[in-house]
DNA sequence: TATAATAATGATAATCATTACTGTTAGTGA
DNA sequence: TCACTAACAGTAATGATTATCATTATTATA
């Protein structure tokens, strides 16, 4: 559905998801926008998530277990270490040059790219 | 956890999910496999696919919503229609050749490439 | 082949993320 | 200022997945 007015917990969980580059899940968000706003209901920030992403504003990320969210929409690849859980930007990878030709595609909108493995701070402590 | 011993459970799993390309969701193949094991739990399909994902003789794939899971251990990209939610492999997309450089990478064990979008036959009927 | 050890199971309860519902609050146009 | 209703807070319900536990069945060995 479109965002008809505006609400001092949309603007909070917009502000708060760009300000911070750690892909958060909803409720890694619901935990910080309580600081400013402290009655705010999870049930909005999952309203509002779901309406930014529908409105382009925000990107879900799955990846296999919680989703997470990104307010930056630039389709971007992603690289998760499975063994401490973070998920970073992949900024050397340039998505933009990928094509789709496949007989049963009419139009791509958006991609995921999200790619597994260890990280070089885990590498050190194992 | 390894897989120690043989089950008929776990073998009508992975027949089944090896004999179809519609990357069923657990609760497919669960119906799937009562044809053949009508009293199959639905915890011991759970157990087996995370058991054979661990074994890397499955693979999952994380579209957004629920799950869903391929025999083709081979990386390759999926296209998922966001009208009719089906997923489909994409044949003319080389995953292989991609490579990732990033600062923070210590090693890549796997990739899930998917794209949204609309599917030809969705594409007819609206 | 019988037996002992225990992996794997079926059934079900519990958990966790997410969505739906309902009465109240607040943004916006007239 | 008022009326309309989008958006909210609080909470119940849902759906997917995981955990528990008593029972069953696979496998190594006597």
């Amino acid at each position: 559905m479109a965002i008809e007015r505006k609400s001092k917990q949309r603007d909070a969980i917009i502000n708060e998801l760009c300000s911070r580059y750690d892909h958060p899940t909803a409720m890694d968000l619901y935990l910080s926008v309580r600081e400013t706003i402290p009655n705010i209901s999870l049930g909005t920030l999952y309203r509002n998530l779901t309406q930014l992403e529908e409105n382009g504003m925000v990107l879900r990320i799955p990846d296999g277990s919680t989703d997470r969210f990104d307010g930056n929409v630039n389709p971007h690849a992603h690289f998760k270490c499975t063994t401490c859980g973070n998920v970073y930007d992949l900024m050397n990878f340039k998505i933009d040059s990928l094509t789709f030709s496949d007989e049963i595609i009419n139009k791509v909108t958006n991609y995921s790219l999200m790619a597994f493995g260890l990280c070089k701070n885990c590498n050190k402590i194992n």
